[in-house]
DNA sequence: ACGCTACCCAAGCAAGCGCTTGGTTGTCAA
DNA sequence: TTGACAACCAAGCGCTTGCTTGGGTAGCGT
């Protein structure tokens, strides 16, 4: 159970230390088990106190999983932001924006595309736009970058349908890739920019074909 | 409410009419609310009987997910062997392939990909195992298909990792894909496959990278 | 010393859950 | 006609759930 401190990626944010607590408890166990199988009584033991003081936090246990994904959207903007400056080549760009997706998912502490994904159908209807609307910094980042590959000729499709299936592509890699085995997050990066961008691809030798 | 009857897909199979019934419901609400939002009682209304009456035909809840996913995934299997039978060439055959999940996932009755993935989790991990063997009729047929596109030089990657990052990619398409808004399922499956293939595409005119 | 506030515990409520029980009906073969 | 059996209903049990209540305590400013 390695404390994790990614809230401390956004300061302009007033988390108290007990909220913080929960927060981790939260991610972590809707990580693992999903929103719908976590219990208040399971992230209230994570967390150090009992049930009932979760409720002196937050008012209910949607409100937990709204904040939780809030916040993780909040930090998944942020981060892609950074990613890209100071880029100038639109095909180096999304190399880096793809490598920070994959690190969103597959590093430590964050675990995006997992709590966005899976738990998006038990966010209720009211709290969802909000997220949206927080997301828009996320995807305008992948909205320029994938336009300036396509203005260039680079971009194998059209910008708004290679985003989606690029999305679904490194959403999916949560359930089957693992760092390492035997790929890299750089490797696995590389194979799917070369699959979104036009062009040469080195020569694959006839064993790697298997 | 449109009754499915991709049941009938299955001739080996002996279900009765209420089983039929049951399992046609708990479809389509798994697919509406997922497994956990689901209750008995919503299942049972939906196919018309008592909440009790279910445990007549099933054991447990987990077993009418169980014979969902089995179904579907047999149902599933029997699509990709026929969708390439007679088919020569391995790149028509990787389009029909394409196309043929993107069928099961937008197509009426089987609801193929919404069920097998996002409830995944909530199948108990015995489950599983017997899941994963009836899939690979259907694993195979893509491997078989790949490799073929593979041994051709028209793949833009390994097989193994383009059929993870193919499958992300179509499964994804559930959320945000309407047939028809703009792109048909076959435009779609073109667009698809133009990414996962080596070669030329047709130029896209400057008003169609929007 | 005082009161105020933030934080937490102990106990439990009301509702909803999966599932069980006992008994009634309709069907069909003997 | 009768017995057997599958299908279903009516009622509710036992448990878990999210959340509430009332009270205790430590820290802090005044």
């Amino acid at each position: 159970m390695g404390k994790t401190h990614f809230f401390s990626e956004l300061p302009d944010e007033q988390i108290s230390a007990a909220r913080a607590r929960i927060l981790e408890a939260a991610l972590a166990l809707f990580h693992e088990k999903g929103f719908a199988r976590t219990t208040v009584r399971d992230i209230a033991a994570q967390a150090g106190i009992l049930s009932g003081s979760l409720f002196h936090h937050f008012a209910t246990k949607q409100e937990i999983l709204f904040e939780v994904m809030r916040l993780t959207t909040k930090a998944l903007g942020r981060r892609a932001v950074a990613a890209v400056r100071g880029i100038a080549a639109p095909e180096d760009q999304l190399k880096a924006l793809v490598l920070c997706e994959l690190d969103a998912i597959h590093g430590e502490g964050i675990h995006a595309s997992r709590v966005l994904v899976d738990e998006w159908r038990d966010l209720e209807p009211e709290y969802r736009e909000h997220i949206l609307t927080e997301r828009e910094v996320y995807e305008e980042v992948w909205r320029q970058v994938l336009q300036g590959c396509a203005v260039r000729g680079l971009l194998k499709g059209r910008p708004p349908i290679v985003r989606q299936l690029l999305h679904g592509a490194l959403a999916w890699t949560r359930t089957w890739f693992l760092p390492g085995e035997p790929l890299s997050l750089v490797e696995l990066t590389d194979e799917v920019c070369a699959l979104a961008l036009r062009g040469e691809i080195e020569n694959l030798s006839v064993k790697a074909l298997t």
